[in-house]
DNA sequence: AAAAATTTGTGAATTATTTATCCAGTTTTT
DNA sequence: AAAAACTGGATAAATAATTCACAAATTTTT
């Protein structure tokens, strides 16, 4: 990273969607692209594409653009997503399944090591070719294996308290699907990914398409 | 809605995190609470939480702070979550699944009228009691019912041809939870749930840690 | 009943984000 | 090989979002 500054979520947020654009060009075998053209492509302005960019070092060239590979690249290691990561799953339901079925993350390093949930009749089921293991042994399973992230699946009940459990095991990051916001140390990054808020938030700009 | 301005994303995006925690609230038999208190739960200032209702009218009193059951109601019509709404979902995967089973939306007002596919193998099944139908059968379905919102869950190759069909059924708002983005009619409203993306922001966070 | 303590709503100040402008390299055309 | 066209990076300007500060209204305490 070329600046020490922090750097505004908003710009974080938009990276991930420059990265999957990147990837298409890539897949339609274009080489180069200018901040004009993308910003064409995206809907953002050309400034505004090139600010972002510019916060982590000039990836372009005056003349050329961007060279469509070397971006996608470059995004992918400010991401982090150059490495792979090893996931649990906390509640094996039915949005377990859809992440872990997701084919996605079987090219792109995100490794699911375990699966566990509470439910007697659910644990040992196979989901993705993996067996649910027994919540109790949660502690266990996160002393012996080094992972990464943890994901809540589980109802608002139990949220917090498996984040607590990820936690004291020693993972580094949560992704959270339950709908409430968890409190956990603030050296642990929580991601949250709130379907329901996602849904309110569609009917309200139905409700408002004035816009 | 008291004032005619265009209300900024951020603050609609605030909207139903307020509401869930004024639910919490109002379960735990809380009747009032002031922006200070809020603030605290929320970790916003309380200078923002006042700001972000007013946008909409003084839903509070000067030395009592704002009445938990009424500011809830205020946000759910704000929302426009106080009516049915009626949903078709076009891709019946796991994430499908998820969806159609979230005890949420039950009690919500969200109600899942079809669920489509293409897979023959899949078409006939059922989905929290629901058939699968053909695919074939959306463009009819979408004339004889009045659905409101359209959930596409299928691969991302796929789901611009369904924003097209949905949109030509009349839909006004797409909920999309495929990893790309449709071009539709300003129109109709597109809410994305890109789960990778958050995914992704999740990973550069834990990676930048000291924020 | 008066005084003290709360607490909202709002305009102003501050901070953050986005957009516009322009200079200096590159590439393309002639 | 020179001229013209293009384009990123950096800085400045404009816009937007957040926080501050305080009068006015209400509740609580004395």
């Amino acid at each position: 990273m070329a600046k020490n500054e922090k750097i505004s979520s908003a710009v974080i947020r938009r990276l991930p969607r420059y990265r999957r654009y990147l990837g298409e060009l890539i897949k339609k075998d274009v080489a180069r692209i200018s901040s004009k053209e993308f910003s064409e492509i995206l809907g953002y302005t050309a400034s505004q594409i090139r600010q972002d960019l510019n916060n982590f070092g000039g990836f372009g060239q005056q003349g050329y653009g961007y060279n469509v590979k070397e971006l996608h690249g470059q995004i992918s290691k400010i991401l982090g997503i150059m490495q792979e990561y090893h996931l649990v799953i906390v509640g094996a339901n039915h949005m377990a399944k859809a992440l872990a079925n997701y084919s996605y993350y079987k090219t792109a390093g995100f490794i699911i090591d375990g699966l566990f949930d509470i439910n007697p009749e659910i644990i040992g089921t196979e989901i993705d070719g993996k067996k649910v293991l027994d919540y109790v042994e949660l502690d266990n399973f996160l002393q012996n294996n080094k992972i990464d992230i943890g994901v809540i699946c589980t109802n608002k009940q139990s949220a917090q308290g498996v984040a607590e459990k990820l936690e004291k095991g020693g993972i580094k990051g949560i992704w959270n699907i339950a709908p409430v916001d968890l409190v956990v140390d603030k050296s642990i990054q929580v991601e949250n990914l709130h379907i329901s808020d996602s849904l309110h938030a569609l009917v309200y700009y139905m409700n408002h398409e004035e816009q």
